[in-house]
RNA sequence: GCGGGAGUGGCGGAACUGGCAGACGCGCAAGACUUAGGAUCUUGUGGGGUAACACCCGUGGAGGUUCAAGUCCUCUCUCCCGCACCA
């Protein structure tokens, strides 16, 4: 006899478990796959209870796959470039691969303090060039494909980062995603962007393959992020003509947009979901960065209102107008909250449909962005626009009105909804949806606008003005212009010793051994790009890497990953929801088209667990409430920490740290293992499979076994379906409470019943604390791991009740209960509800109208 | 504003396709064993009510469907998350 001793348990099977290789994998045609992942980790700080609740869900399934006689793959790997790593190289006058190398031993250390089942024969590190010389080796194809290409564009730059961003790094509406008290700023940088916008309208319906493996939340916000809007696009013509006293700088601008005279209209496009309102636009409102705007603001054109109506003013105040306005953009000033502004150019443009000069104003609210930079404004019927309006002075008109009313509705309310055109000429009386059919086809045949559909995504922009990251793989030649590195000169290395500043500018990009190169074409003097890609890259398809992480040749050997994909089974935090998500499923996509795989999406279902919380906020170091994992594994053993989060809640759900809780964890599996060692030498040699051989059971055996096989068949279901651990975890104690309540077993359970209960308590337990599980199997006599065995069958017959108590309803309340045999019909259970003297006391004198019986469920009497 | 989700005891949470609401655990209370116990075992524990039953109320709120509603329908309130002057 003696106690349950986690630390010494779980060493002595972790050591087993490896001399075994018991979770090594390869991939084998002729058996049934299963993959499954957590999202690797980046490397820093300490590993707390959060990232172990994701890691041991990983690991049940796993477990359980592999009971259920699946080849399962379960790796690990890690996130190992990235800017965190290089900032704290600089404050600790070290380098980043020091830093993060020391951070990868350490998480090890601990994950494999908690016994996952990885096969770490396969772990990655992004960080190594025999990885990143992968991501090369792709951008270097989206080269070839044009997906990937550089521009000068406006871009969003960290000043904590000192570097660039991607949009999907920009949170909370103009914040970093790391620093998320930093607002990020309008920078116009040449950078290299991905063309994810290429995949959009696939990004998107894919979706709809994902439905139902994915979170709906999920497909939702990708959804959204993606942002896909069906409308058209008009072309305003400018008219030149109103710019009566501009003649000069209308000169100077002609230069610049082609001949004076005849002039080729010069026109202003704009993009609406609503050309059915056309009709009622009363100005066209461009972007304070519209290319046009500077030049329109840059006319003579003296406005004759100018100082007497707001938002008009002379060529000057225009000029100081849009200045500033430029000034709060660049400073992203919270565009969502901020008070409509704007000014009117001077200058007029021409409705297409009615031929009716609007004048042109530019507006904070207008976004360059998205659409064309530029819309019409249709005050009566948009709530932004309105607004603008009625600061500005705008007339309103009404062009769309309440299908079946005959008035225009009172102005003083914007109807934005659809419903029917009026004073919209030609259209009128057209229902909203039939209006812009009908005006969408007109524009095209008029040659002045098309259908369109626009989506909210844009380009990926992966430049990183940093060091710690993958090289982009190109050349500047004077000669040659911008050359790709041949294949045979991958990987491009990072220099070993940059200097770091963590200021803006590349690190890269002052080493001259690494800048000054030949060109690979003529051999005359070059330069190499000195940014490095954005981490995400790395982790855009480090998961096919798993499945052939060693291949020097290939990024991966096609067979393999056509074996184990897609993933079968994705956990990780929701955080990444859009980021890595939308990457990865892009990545896929350009993969497939260069024939490296051929699924359309990466990963077939995708689980978001919830967030270990402490005072009712996420774990994490900066916040001081982080519960370390190692502590943990101190204190309680990895076992119990495994099952506490399984138990403490549902795996999707955030969870709030209990001390108490964890108590009770660990006064469970003490007292699984009491029950176990109090009978472990006498039962050693007893065979459990005679219990099922010769099935006579006593009346004490059979409630143990009934009990049993019910827990079991429960048990089943909630790892198989909704992963309801929690509940799983709550019927193993009711069983074990069950066996409690029968001891001493010795009297009325014969050896070996005694032994199978207990087999199938250890068995159902293995997925979840696994140390503890082949402890008690060795301990009831069996010198084979736990790896050897496979998942129960529950036996139906034996968890099926002999007796059931019948609930007895009286007008739908229950008013007693009778027992009868299992299956009992109607009238049997009719006839012993009758007898009942509580429940005949309701029945009392009344009619019995109706009789409701549902089988070993119910039985509902309804009188009056 | 748009989209997604959640409201059940003192707490974490159960309840498969409508069929005994509160499983299991924490906490709390009582008892047993003990020199002692913050160990272990047993019992009790939604609220009201009763000597004890009976009975009444009860899954955010208001209606509805049904023999029967935490579960389905309509309306509504609160909270959390994501996106957001997206034209």
């Amino acid at each position: 006899m003696g106690d349950y001793k986690p630390q010494e348990i779980e060493a002595k099977w972790q050591k087993r478990w490896e001399e075994n290789r018991v979770f090594e994998t390869e991939s084998d045609p002729t058996k049934k796959k299963y993959y499954v992942l957590e999202m690797l980790p980046y490397p820093s700080g300490t590993l707390h209870m959060g990232h172990m609740r994701n890691y041991t869900i990983g690991d049940v399934v796993a477990r359980v796959k592999r009971m259920r006689g699946f080849n399962v793959l379960h790796p690990m790997g890690w996130d190992a470039f990235g800017l965190p790593a290089e900032n704290a190289a600089i404050k600790n006058h070290t380098h980043p691969r020091v830093w993060t190398n020391k951070n990868i031993a350490e998480f090890q250390r601990v994950l494999r303090r908690f016994g996952f089942s990885y096969d770490w024969r396969r772990e990655i590190s992004t960080c190594e060039p025999e990885y990143y010389r992968w991501n090369q080796w792709f951008f270097l194809r989206m080269l070839e494909k044009g997906i990937a290409y550089k521009k000068k564009s406006r871009v969003n730059w960290c000043p904590k980062c000192c570097t660039v961003l991607a949009n999907e790094q920009v949170v909370n509406g103009g914040f970093c995603w790391r620093h998320e008290d930093t607002r990020v700023e309008a920078r116009e940088i040449e950078q290299w962007f991905l063309k994810t916008t290429a995949y959009a309208e696939q990004l998107l319906e894919d979706l709809k393959e994902l439905e139902g493996g994915w979170p709906d939340r999920v497909i939702a916000m990708q959804r959204n992020w993606i942002g896909k809007s069906i409308g058209a696009k008009v072309w305003f013509v400018i008219d030149e003509g109103s710019d009566s006293s501009g003649a000069e700088s209308q000169a100077s601008a002609a230069k610049t947009v082609g001949a004076k005279a005849p002039t080729p209209e010069r026109k202003i496009e704009i993009f609406t979901t609503r050309i059915d309102t056309i009709y009622g636009a009363s100005a066209v409102i461009l972007a304070p960065n519209h290319p046009l705007v500077a030049e329109l603001v840059a006319s003579k054109a003296e406005d004759s209102e100018a100082g007497r109506k707001p938002g008009h003013y002379t060529a000057e105040g225009r000029s100081r107008k849009l200045a500033e306005m430029k000034v709060s953009s660049v400073k992203g000033e919270d565009i969502a909250t901020a008070e409509k502004d704007g000014f009117f150019t001077g200058r007029y443009a021409v409705n297409p449909f009615n031929e009716e000069k609007i004048p042109i104003w530019v507006g904070n609210f207008v976004l360059m962005e998205y659409g064309t930079g530029a819309i019409m404004a249709v005050p009566a019927h948009d709530e932004r626009d309105n607004e603008f309006a009625v600061k500005f002075g705008l007339p309103i008109p009404v062009v769309v009105s309440r299908v079946g009313e005959t008035m225009p509705p009172e102005r003083a309310e914007i109807l934005t909804e659809y419903g029917m055109s009026v004073n919209s000429g030609p259209y009128s009386g057209l229902t909203s949806q039939e209006a812009i059919e009908r005006m969408a086809a007109d524009a095209e045949k008029g040659g002045f606008g098309n259908k369109e559909t626009i989506f909210r995504l844009r380009d990926w922009g992966i430049s990183r003005q940093r060091y710690w990251g993958t090289p982009i793989p190109v050349i500047y030649c004077e000669k040659d212009g911008l050359v790709p590195v041949p294949d045979k000169d991958l990987p491009v290395v990072l220099p070993a010793n940059p200097k770091l500043t963590g200021e803006g500018q590349s690190p890269l990009a002052t080493d001259p051994e690494f800048v000054n190169v030949k060109c690979p074409k003529c051999g005359g003097p070059a330069r190499r790009e000195s940014d490095t890609m954005d981490t995400f890259v790395d982790s855009s398809w480090y998961f096919y890497r798993y499945c052939d992480p060693h291949n020097e040749k290939a990024p991966f050997d096609p067979a393999k990953v056509a074996y184990w994909f897609p993933i079968d089974q994705y956990i990780g935090g929701i955080t990444h929801a859009i980021l890595h998500l939308l990457y990865s499923r892009f990545w896929c996509k350009v993969m497939r088209d260069l024939g490296l795989v051929k699924h359309n999406e990466p990963i077939g279902r995708l689980f978001t667990q919830g967030m270990v919380q402490k005072g009712g906020v996420a774990m994490s170091k900066s916040r001081g409430n982080v519960v370390g994992a190692e502590e943990m594994a101190q204190k309680y053993g990895a076992d119990t920490g495994r099952i506490y989060t399984l138990f403490a809640a549902p795996p999707e759900k955030d969870l709030e740290w209990s001390e108490d809780s964890i108590e009770g964890a660990w006064r469970f599996l003490n007292r699984v293992y009491r029950l176990v060692d109090r009978r472990a030498n006498s039962l050693k040699s007893t065979d459990s499979a005679k219990a099922r051989k010769e099935p006579i059971y006593t009346e004490k055996e059979k409630e143990l076994l009934r009990k049993a096989h019910q827990a079991l068949r429960r048990v089943t279901q909630d790892f198989e379906g909704r992963w309801h651990f929690n509940s799983a975890i709550a019927q193993i104690m009711e069983l074990v409470n069950a066996i409690y309540a029968a001891e001493p077993l010795e009297e009325g359970v014969r050896p070996e019943v005694q032994k199978e209960v207990l087999e199938l308590v250890t068995l159902m337990l293995a997925p979840m604390t696994p140390h503890l599980a082949e402890e008690l199997w060795e301990m009831l006599g069996h010198a084979n791991g736990l790896w050897t065995v496979n998942w129960p069958e529950f036996n139906t017959e034996l968890a099926t009740e002999d007796e059931v108590e019948v609930p007895v309803q009286v007008n739908g309340k229950v008013r007693g209960r009778v027992t009868v045999a299992a299956g009992a019909a109607q009238e049997e259970v009719l006839e012993k509800a009758k007898a009942d003297a509580g429940i005949a006391g309701h029945l009392d004198g009344k009619a019995l109208r109706k009789v409701v019986f549902v089988k070993d469920k119910m039985l509902n009497l309804v009188v009056g």
